[in-house]
DNA sequence: CGGAAGGTTGACGAGCTTCAAGACAGGTGG
DNA sequence: CCACCTGTCTTGAAGCTCGTCAACCTTCCG
């Protein structure tokens, strides 16, 4: 089997939490390669509009999918860490309606060609399997965030993000949950949050004052988990993947 | 090939608008059959926590997902309307976080076990591939939901889901965008809205008043769409279902 | 006729935005 | 080494959108 990519065992791995991969179909992913690049922020990796032909992996960094209204206004729709394969939609849907950009100053991706993907949901289909089963978790995130925006006021909001963000990120092995890496600045959280940055600030600094978190150097440091996940509301149900993961 | 439940054609319809279906593909759909029955709004059809072994086809009425608060407030996800196929991502995740309820007075669906819409993605990947895809096209309008009630006020919002059903339903064959039937109540517009159902009833009387639309007897009639879509910041690109609809 | 459900309206207050300014840090060039 | 600039964080004050509470009205239906 040829060698691919290294950065892959992370999504091996991450596809494996969700989903029953045989040793074959491990393999066949690993063999996955694509062009890898570093992304500045603010530069479109796709934006609305184009036909892609490509989804792109994280390797490490953080990108974002970004609703934009016309005056100018954006909308933060999906956050995607180290080890998710973000546009891997596109491979269903390959215009893309929200532009992909990096959050974090350096970003690594891979991108990755819809040939070889699709060749491979074709050779596996337990692949094309676990791929969809993806796709749907991310849809699942998307139905909390509809949630988290249109019924939470700012403070539980922001705490349900840093707590979802903590379970993400200690699932895909990038730190703990009550303290982790998140190099964003605030104008990016509040784009997330639908508040505007301002408000941002009032709102972390309640939090930190309450003694609920704190945010230096771009380290999130969660002090109280069990106070912060009540003031959210927050159930980890949602991000769950281990259920039963029967194969077709 | 045996008939199934004649309401399939409708599936058959709106799958076919996003993917390629081979003769064969088709008639496995329609060959489809469950339990057909009706609904009373406020009862759960699945609730959160359960885990799963059917999707509801809805034949009549709407349905609608909802997320819920503890303190009780709920803000409904996902509307459906006839010929969708709620749930469908449960075949993924059979362990369903969100509540699926009817929204209209009398909803009819068609409960179809798992296990007969997994044969069919075994016995034909194209059916599998059509599937992904509609999973992935509802997550691209959740997407837009996001954005809708993180970045837009509560009149833009309102005048978004409009211009969305209207399309929504145009293309599912139930009416013209500029008229068609909603059997809702204003308070589970406020649900969907993120809004009060006071603020709603505000909302809805001043657009009323500048000759936007009006809601009677349950049916909506857009008086001057291009106006509403303009308030709505509307682009219906992200319900474009035909693009390069491509097999695998 | 009476009750229930949904729609409508007013008064008031809270949460959030807007505008504006200042503080602080890191990086650059003289 | 310091002056300066730029980006980010922080804070205050004023105002608007929307939520809350409460009442009343209309329609429908038994």
């Amino acid at each position: 089997m040829p060698r691919g990519h290294p950065a892959f065992d992370l999504f091996v791995r991450k596809l494996s939490q969700r989903s029953i991969l045989t040793e074959d179909e491990r393999q066949a992913i690993l063999s996955l390669n694509g062009r890898e690049m570093e992304v500045e922020p603010h530069r479109d990796i796709v934006g609305p509009g184009q036909v892609t032909d490509t989804s792109c992996f994280v390797v490490s960094g953080l990108a974002a999918r970004f609703g934009q209204l016309r005056d100018g206004r954006r909308q933060i729709t999906a956050i995607h860490i180290p080890g998710d394969m973000c546009d891997l939609y596109s491979l269903m849907l390959p215009k893309v309606e929200w532009a992909l950009q990096a959050l974090s100053a350096r970003l690594t991706i891979v991108k990755v060609p819809h040939r070889d993907l699709a060749a491979l949901c074709r050779a596996y289909p337990g692949i094309a399997e676990a791929f969809w089963r993806d796709c749907v978790a991310d849809g699942s995130i998307l139905s909390q965030w509809v949630v988290n925006v249109g019924r939470r006021d700012a403070r539980m909001r922001t705490a349900h993000l840093f707590c979802e963000l903590g379970v993400r990120m200690e699932k895909a092995g990038l730190g703990q949950r009550t303290r982790y890496r998140l190099p964003v600045v605030q104008v990016q959280l509040a784009d997330a949050l639908g508040v505007t940055p301002v408000h941002m600030n009032r709102v972390i600094r309640s939090m930190r004052e309450d003694g609920l978190m704190t945010i230096r150097a771009r380290e999130v440091h969660i002090s109280d988990w069990a106070a912060l996940a009540t003031a959210a509301g927050f159930d980890e149900g949602y991000l769950e993947l281990r259920q039963e993961a029967r194969r077709l």
